[in-house]
DNA sequence: ATAGCTGCAAATGCTTTGCAAGGCC
DNA sequence: GGCCTTGCAAAGCATTTGCAGCTAT
């Protein structure tokens, strides 16, 4: 995927959140440079080596409420730690069991053939796919 | 799944680990009932109901332990909270997320078409599927 | 002007660890 | 007896929250 043609600016507004300078600055670094697998103190890392003074308190309330307005899709593989993919729309991942990466699959390349029905009253919001490999011994 | 019919003393010697009254007891409550998923938490309460004398420290080295050995299985679906699998065999899941349970999807319902090839140099050591459910509202 | 953000530091929640005391073989 | 385990409390992380000050609109 190529780097977002919306403006930061726009999606902000479209998704109802003042842009501020700290949230226009993480939108940048976020869906500036294609799919992206972010943790926090990444993102905040980044955020610091480009001169942004934010603190990691706000990269953490912006992730969420950025996820909360469907900009992100939080992931979880592993005990204590959230990706956040600025892909949101339907695919799966791969998960690197010895370097913690996180990829994405193209879409059509999964095929998950009969879901089971889900249990009474409830509805099936998203299904997720994680392949986790290991570098081969 | 019926209760398992291998003994807790047999199951903790076959997995090299030493039957001590604290594992012997919470490998009971795991495996005497059949498919279970806990969190350390509910394991550790459960203990507690029943009498047994262990510490939360001990029931989380223990569930690791038993994790290693491949006794139970770790599945992350939430940040910040583990559950522990009696079910080693090759399954998936539902979860709930409104009262955040989890529970088995049988086997042979889930059916996934074509796997994408693992990356460059990397085996597939697992896939997990899990379907999100909500309660229709 | 004012409602909404941000920063900081403190609080929280889950999980791990260090070390002395205890228990299995 | 010797070594592995346990308990407790303390430490460790990742994440959230409270509140005073700041800032878009």
């Amino acid at each position: 995927m190529q780097p977002s043609t919306t403006p930061p600016i726009d999606r902000l507004r479209a998704a109802g959140l003042r842009p501020t300078r700290q949230r226009l600055a993480l939108a940048r670094l976020l869906f500036g440079a294609g799919d992206r697998h972010l943790t926090a103190e990444l993102l905040h890392s980044e955020a610091q080596q480009q001169r942004v003074r934010v603190s990691l308190a706000t990269v953490y309330n912006t992730l969420n409420q950025f996820t909360q307005a469907g900009l992100l899709r939080e992931v979880v593989v592993e005990p204590g730690r959230s990706y956040f993919d600025t892909n949101v729309s339907n695919h799966h991942h791969f998960f690197h069991e010895n370097d913690g990466e996180l990829c994405d699959i193209p879409g059509p390349s999964v095929v998950l053939g009969a879901l089971p029905t889900a249990p009474q009253g409830t509805e099936v919001t998203r299904v997720d796919v994680v392949i986790r490999v290991r570098n081969r011994q």
